[in-house]
DNA sequence: GTACCGCTTTTAT
DNA sequence: ATAAAAGCGGTAC
């Protein structure tokens, strides 16, 4: 816990997570934890209710890598609260396969903020969560029922998939957008 | 270079 | 239901 890391309150839980920012602002790393026992440790600590950003803000607010771990993370963004999206999906789009998407999952430094719980098995089981200590699943489905995603034994219904197509043009919105950044900042280094 | 890993999926018992 | 192989970019050696 750093003096300009923020905590965000999920969804009116004792879910929280813990936003750091590099020196220029952005935001590089985020950790899930639990609010209770946290202040227990830290006190004086300001909380903000977090609402979510739309995806092109996330992208502006964070530090997202020009490589395939970058990719897969625009990729996730492109899934709406509210849906999923299998791991074969993502591979689909990607041109990747499904166990790579896992381990690119599995390495997302900014859990909720780019939102790696909304990829799920094919089947609709609920699939892997690395980003807390022990018991990631429970909270997987704890992040996926706060938006609304009803998970019935460790199981989401087809009717929460993102259809494909959609899932398509939202990535390539969001990757153009980021693609327009990485231009503006490598023309505004030339130009100094 | 090689060997192993992982938030999966598919196929075969 | 459970087991195993395929799959491939990363990482570590």
């Amino acid at each position: 816990m750093k003096n300009n890391d923020q905590l965000w309150r999920l969804g009116g839980s004792d879910l929280g997570l813990l936003v750091h920012r590099d020196f220029k602002g952005l935001v590089d790393k985020t950790i899930i934890i639990r609010i209770s026992s946290f202040l227990r440790k830290f006190k004086n600590i300001n909380i903000i209710d977090y609402t979510e950003p739309d995806p092109l803000t996330v992208v502006r607010m964070a530090k997202i890598p020009y490589d395939n771990l970058g990719l897969v993370m625009l990729a996730m963004l492109a899934i709406p609260r509210g849906f999923v999206a299998s791991y074969s999906d993502l591979a689909e789009l990607l041109n990747m396969t499904p166990r790579l998407i896992g381990l690119f999952a599995s390495k997302n430094p900014m859990p909720v903020l780019i939102p790696c719980h909304r990829v799920i098995n094919k089947d609709g089981a609920i699939g892997g969560y690395s980003a807390w200590h022990r018991d990631g699943r429970g909270i997987k489905a704890l992040l996926l029922s706060m938006e609304d995603v009803k998970v019935n034994g460790m199981k989401v219904s087809k009717d929460h998939f993102v259809d494909p197509n959609e899932l398509k043009d939202n990535f390539y919105r969001i990757y153009n957008y980021y693609h327009s950044l990485i231009s503006e900042y490598h023309s505004s280094e030339q130009s100094e």
